[in-house]
DNA sequence: TGTACATCAGTGAACGCGCGTTCACTGATGTAC
DNA sequence: TGTACATCAGTGAACGCGCGTTCACTGATGTAC
């Protein structure tokens, strides 16, 4: 039996890791630092340590949430449907950062590091977008994230029909599609 | 100076209303049936009288919403275009109802109203995006709700850039009228 | 290699708060006769 | 028109709960010399 060590080694990770968790079964809406640092087997007090408080926690996950999408959408490449289908695997694979970063209200917009992170993935996305063979103002872009953005959200809420499959990108394919066809 | 009456007259509606206000102002998570009881001026159990606990609150709210994204769908006509833009339009001007109808976590699925509700203004969508003059299966339908709904996410979460101007409506079909065009 | 000391991570008790829910009650309204 | 009574809407006190935050503390780690 090794005694249980007095610093956890990595408690930052943990608790996002169990903040990840629980925004998945419940909503951003039900957390708790106390809950946190429960499942991370720590006292209620530390996380305040790390994050200082509740709003400085979600900043962090909003951030890293940023990141993660940064990274996917460049992996895409250049293939527009593409890029479409990877917001969508985003926002299902990452569920949880997901619900975070679209609720301005439950953290810090201020942060530095979460102002850069958002800056960037913008940029991924505006790059990307912004090579639509079309006219200027024209809007092709902010449909074609409406129309993501849009699949990504009824998907995670269960609102689309269950004829669609459990394939969520293939779903996304085959609907984004539509709007380039034109 | 007339006394203030005993029985309020119609808590239920004043209730709602509050809720409407509150979900406006800091969202679905801040809500509490004590704070709805103070800005309706009753005591703070009277709300449990109307509908029994917050769930059942929700519950209502949601109904009501369907059954206006309901009205709304019905009053855009055949005009497809017109019907996403009608469907940005109420989520614009009943956000409250919209945030709580597609947070399903919220509320009572189960409810007879509710599902009533939920069933008309589904049926009303689908009369309307059916009618599109593509091949069944190729989810045109989809991909005009996933646009819909995803500009008005998009819009209600302030994430849209701010060159679109301030008539949600009239941005809203320029952007949608792009998936027509093909 | 050893020692002193600063720094950092986590503890546990305490606080005050707003919440949902329950309960016996009371005031007001409507209805039967 | 009057009276008795049932029903309904709202009251106010009480309960137990989990929460965020603060605080003096202690154990562990790293670094200077």
């Amino acid at each position: 039996m090794t005694a249980k060590p007095y610093h956890h080694g990595d408690l930052r990770r943990a608790l996002l890791a169990a903040a990840v968790s629980v925004i998945e079964e419940s909503g951003p809406a039900t957390l708790s630092l106390r809950d946190l640092a429960r499942r991370a087997g720590v006292s209620h007090a530390a996380p305040a340590h790390h994050f200082g408080d509740k709003a400085g926690l979600l900043t962090a996950l909003a951030t890293e949430g940023y990141q993660l999408l940064d990274a996917e959408l460049r992996a895409a490449g250049k293939d527009l449907l593409e890029v479409g289908v990877a917001y969508v695997r985003f926002a299902v694979d990452h569920r949880a950062h997901f619900e975070v970063m679209f609720r301005p209200e439950l953290y810090r917009q201020d942060d530095r590091e979460l102002a850069t992170a958002r800056r960037r993935a913008g940029e991924a996305l505006r790059a990307r977008l912004g090579a639509l063979p079309t006219p200027p103002g024209d809007r092709a872009d902010l449909a074609a994230w409406s129309i993501a953005h849009g699949f990504a959200t009824l998907w995670l809420d269960g609102a689309l029909p269950r004829e669609l499959g459990d394939d969520p990108a293939a779903a996304a394919r085959s609907v984004i599609r539509l709007l380039f066809q034109g």
